[in-house]
DNA sequence: GCCAACGTTGGC
DNA sequence: GCCAACGTTGGC
């Protein structure tokens, strides 16, 4: 049982409104019968690998500092922290899709040098993000009842830093190379969906940013 | 500090 | 349900 804890992530984007709600529950998981041969069609895998944002240096939001970098998740107790404090939709339903044991890179933004710091991993499913209620929190969002929560949480491990730290100019380098080479990172929801802070990753863009490790600087 | 991209809000 | 205005993200 990991300890309280404590990261504080990212901001929120909204207040109110669950118009966004598409719940990841609501897609269609199902092998279904196709209309022409009544075979079952494979139902796509949810996503395995992952991605998350946060500010490895200082900024005050409400005279609080919202740093939490990736440095700051290895000195945690157990090294692992909550990753609370996403007040997005999309991100949201993504953290209610991780598992247990799963991967996510740590990643750095808004910084001097944004990149992939790190690797970390999910030790606890989606719960109820307290700091939603928490009127002192930055994240408090007084539209979400208790009786209904809107938003979750993962605790994510640290696991262990890079070989070396892959900035993101160079995943982009790959990304515009990808794009007309058909390569594994051409579709990169770092690239595609710029302001998600919880991205998932494909089992070859993970495995494709981890053999980077071993590669020159591009 | 600027600002492009884009998610959210709310008037109609 | 459209869409303009607004607010946030996050690179540069």
């Amino acid at each position: 049982m990991p300890p309280k804890k404590r990261a504080r992530v990212m901001k929120r984007t909204a207040k109110s409104g669950d118009s966004s709600e598409t719940a990841p529950s609501k897609s269609k998981r199902k092998a279904a019968p196709t209309v022409e041969t009544g075979e079952t069609v494979a139902a796509p895998l949810p996503p395995c690998h992952w991605l998350m944002k946060s500010e490895p240096e200082s900024r005050f939001e409400n005279g609080i500092d919202v740093k939490f970098g990736i440095e700051d998740l290895k000195k945690m107790p157990d090294q692992t922290s909550c990753w609370d404090g996403v007040r997005n939709y999309q991100a949201r339903n993504f953290m209610r899709q991780m598992k247990e044991g799963q991967q996510a890179f740590f990643y750095h933004s808004n910084c001097k040098e944004p990149g992939i710091a790190g690797l970390m991993k999910i030790v606890k499913e989606a719960y109820v993000d307290h700091t939603q209620f928490d009127k002192k929190d930055v994240h408090y969002d007084g539209t979400s009842k208790t009786d209904n929560p809107k938003w979750s949480m993962v605790d994510v491990q640290y696991l262990r830093m890079l070989k070396r730290f892959l900035p993101l100019t160079e995943l982009k380098k790959y990304h515009l190379q990808h794009r007309s080479s058909g390569g594994p990172l051409k579709n990169m929801a770092l690239f595609t969906r710029a302001r998600l802070s919880v991205q998932p990753l494909t089992t070859d863009e993970f495995d494709f940013i981890l053999s980077l490790e071993d590669e020159e600087p591009l």
